[in-house]
DNA sequence: TTCCATTACATAGATTTCTAAGTATTATGT
DNA sequence: ACATAATACTTAGAAATCTATGTAATGGAA
């Protein structure tokens, strides 16, 4: 059986793209598991995944405008928006109107919020030893650099 | 200043976790910028992000059941109950009951999704090839390696 | 055969996320 | 000073995802 190709017939040629190869999808499934364990693990606390998130930008800078807040956490406003009502309702943070600039927002933990911190940041890290179980320090830097370059490359790109 | 710490004042020590250590929130971030982008230019053509894997998987494996399908792409039945329903009604997909097995569902791509696969799968490629710019063949087997561990490790805890 | 467990899919309701558009406040240029 | 633009947040509506539960079909054991 030849396999030359001509360019004639190249649209009959069947492109190829398993999964296994795509990085995306890789990313994807890991992105899921991460997911999945830190939502069982911090749901006894009363903290749900939408939350996480914002929690974890608060306790090292408190006091975030929403927009800061949403640039830190990588989420669109509105986005913020609904995870802050909720966060405020189930007593974690209050928002402050500044007197400044009536237009913003201040978001501040409550004391209720700062003492979960270090029981939940102890959770965080425990996930994330077991996730990296099994890799060298040296494969983890890699790791890092690869898949920070790699958002940064995307998220360069506009269309 | 004496740094020294005794077990009795544990609870006073700040617990630290940087976010660009968090192997989650990079995998997270990074998730986020391949969604954004695939879900752009996928838009002109009728396909929702939703929708992708499904096609994705089907393009290498049609006919599987609503079962089967749902293990390929890694999310819940219920889920994929609500895509398969959008893809049946714009014309991607057809179910169809097993007359073995009159519980199954087998799922059909149409020829218009067909018609489709060379240009998505050329265009995913494309994406993840921008993603991957300025990564070395190296770098990004090493990639693939541990971010399948870390997956496989996550996917090993039950609780 | 008949009952009960299992299997395959569907429904219900909640959460998280987005884009698009709206409102209130502040800053700027003439 | 006043109109216009920019900024900060909010609302509205859609989509994708989950857990928990329901329904119909099948299979197996007494």
């Amino acid at each position: 059986m030849a396999s030359r190709r001509s360019s004639r017939n190249r649209k009959a040629e069947a492109v190829e793209f398993p999964l296994a190869e795509s990085s995306g999808f890789l990313v994807r499934d890991a992105n899921r598991a991460f997911q999945r364990l830190l939502e069982k693990r911090i749901a006894p606390y009363g903290v749900a995944r939408g939350q996480w998130y914002f929690l974890r930008v608060l306790w090292n800078e408190d006091g975030l405008s929403q927009r800061e807040l949403s640039a830190r956490v990588g989420t669109m406003e509105p986005t913020t928006v609904i995870a802050l009502r909720t966060m405020e309702k189930s007593g974690l943070i209050r928002r402050v109107r500044s007197t400044d600039d009536r237009r913003r927002s201040h978001v501040w933990l409550t004391p209720k919020a700062q003492r979960l911190r270090t029981e939940l940041l102890t959770l965080a890290r425990g996930i994330t030893d077991a996730a990296e179980a099994g890799v060298t320090p040296d494969e983890l830097a890699m790791f890092r650099t690869v898949i920070a370059r790699m958002t940064a490359n995307l998220d360069r790109i506009k269309t």
